[in-house]
DNA sequence: TTGTATGCGTTATCAC
DNA sequence: GTGATAACGCATACAA
């Protein structure tokens, strides 16, 4: 890298010091119009530009954010149509604000590790974080980022004692909508077929549907509640098992579009008919969702809101550490399509 | 943040300069075991560890790589698939060889805009840049990058002069092994439905398919050959226009999986079959290729090795500067599914 | 309103 | 081998 042109050599051709230069920069009162005038035009003429590694090591602060993908373990490729448009959204907000985003990525077990977190912050580069989770953050973790004074928030998950700020999306009134959706319908008969029951997406899928089912009075079947993977594969095999036995459901409700692919293809085999016979529904508004046949009625994350809301909850935080409200859920949008339309 | 122990600190623990820690922690020769043993017992007991900031000042050097992402304007998501896995192996990679890994996202036209490099490194924060495009890189943005003596690598596309070190698929091969397997099964009369022509990717492809229609001793349809953008709609409707008028085409190359779909609905909804009327082929090997019935025969690029080779290069480059040959073309892999199997 | 001087935590160049 | 000490480029307390 080459180097430019620095204080000193802006103070001299201005032919004043460098702490009034450096007062310009930062817009300090106490600067006469003229001096100021002359100060800017040398920055102009020099083409002067600040250096933040200078200026970091004196303030302390690096005007970098960073963002720690955590992941599956295996990585499962599905997962970026989720991650992508998030980090697209912090970006975004974070380039209005003169922010630099730097990324971490790392599988859910790595996170966990005690080392983990001084590896990623003893080097001091970042003034806070951001953490893409869809797994519980544990105590500990929280803990070592207050005593480090780290500002941070999570998102698509939280922490046990809801200490950190955190962004999720509201999973159990998705699911309560789509429930009374089908139940308008006229099912009565419901299976879930979920994801790893672990992420906390899954967890308030699961929650949303007991309670849903209970509110509309409808029978929970033990035997039409299973979990698997996320995968297509998982919801063909899955969906196998209820139609092995009565009662067969009249409704699923898939914890992904994926697993949602699986289950049409397993009923389909079976020569039964969506929506006729079984109504399907998935998560997450995925491509496939308008490709399959019949077209999936799925719930669409307000994604793009939660990263820009997580960052713009950070760069508040890191401005001035304030006691705000905690925890916010965002609403979900369920899509209906034609796997769960009632003739 | 918090300010941890010091190099004075260190050094007035162990009873010695600051000099000698720097020498220890920086692993130079002339220290006399009994004075490392002591200080690296003070490190330990005082959990230190070097400030980056402090280091980056002195060095010049900052042990941060940028990754700007040129992305379609507006924002096409489903180009996301395609991105996600070159950053994983990119900072799969970075982490292994101790790099930081800092993003930018713009669009095509803000990264033509001359005041978008200087805006991007006067800050001085970042040692070199990948450059994920998948359009020409500007004459005007290498010099700048060379002017300024930023090592940078380009995946995905390449500059008009190949002075960049650059990452590039063998689209042109792929298309060959696509027309060569399609000429395999008797087809003679192929389409091609593209999408935006500008972007280095499909000119490969449009290079290919021309080539290798000469080489395989098959005629060129003027009207056989449409480009829209990269959308299921557009494949939908290039191929009713391929349809509506003799003669319509055996095999359609597309160039991308969406495409592929799209062009699928429009032959069955001729009621035409797929492959036996018209073989359909795509690009990506993204999920809907196996999703789609028949499922589709698509290419799949070595995206992964593209971010790590790029990565590597880069790193390469940055501990010393070296004559390398400049470009690098990675083979791609045909997969073969049931759009163009012959029966 | 402006200038001087000090410190931020390192590395590197000298001496010794 | 080891220790002073001068940079690195900037912000800021204090003096003027």
């Amino acid at each position: 890298m080459q180097r430019g042109a620095t204080l000193k050599d802006v103070a001299k051709l201005a032919g004043v010091s460098v702490a009034t230069v450096s007062r310009v920069i930062n817009g300090h009162a106490n600067v006469s119009a003229e001096t100021r005038a002359s100060v800017e035009r040398a920055i102009l003429k020099l083409n002067y530009s600040p250096n933040t590694i200078a200026r970091s090591l004196v303030t302390g602060r690096t005007g970098v954010i960073s963002l720690i993908i955590v992941q599956e373990d295996p990585i499962v490729p599905t997962t970026w149509f989720y991650e992508l448009p998030i980090v697209q959204s912090i970006y975004d907000y974070l380039k209005g604000q003169d922010w630099e985003l730097q990324i971490a990525m790392c599988s859910y077990r790595e996170f966990q590790e005690p080392a983990f977190l001084p590896r990623h912050f003893n080097k001091r580069t970042v003034d806070g974080v951001l953490i893409l989770s869809a797994w519980m953050v544990e105590r500990h973790i929280v803990s070592e980022l207050k005593e480090r004074n780290i500002p941070h928030v999570i998102i698509g998950a939280h922490d046990p004692d809801y200490e950190s700020l955190c962004i999720e999306y509201d999973n159990e009134g998705a699911i309560r909508s789509l429930v009374e959706h089908l139940w308008n319908s006229g099912h009565q008969i419901f299976g879930l077929i979920g994801g790893a029951p672990n992420q906390l997406h899954m967890h308030g899928r699961i929650q949303g549907f007991a309670s849903a089912l209970e509110e509309f009075g409808l029978p929970t079947w033990n035997r039409l509640t299973k979990y698997g993977d996320w995968s297509i594969e998982s919801g063909y095999e899955l969906m196998q098992e209820f139609l092995a036995r009565e009662p067969n459901p009249t409704a699923v409700v898939c914890g992904n579009d994926y697993i949602a692919v699986g289950a049409m293809r397993a009923i389909t085999e079976q020569g039964l008919r969506i929506p006729e016979d079984i109504a399907v529904v998935g998560f997450d508004d995925t491509v496939v969702s308008q490709i399959i046949s019949p077209t999936l009625t799925t719930v669409r994350l307000p994604l793009a809101q939660a990263g820009r809301l997580a960052a713009e909850r950070l760069v508040r935080e890191l401005d001035k550490p304030s006691p705000d409200n905690r925890r916010v859920v965002l609403p979900c949008e369920i899509v209906i399509r034609d796997s769960s339309k009632s003739s």
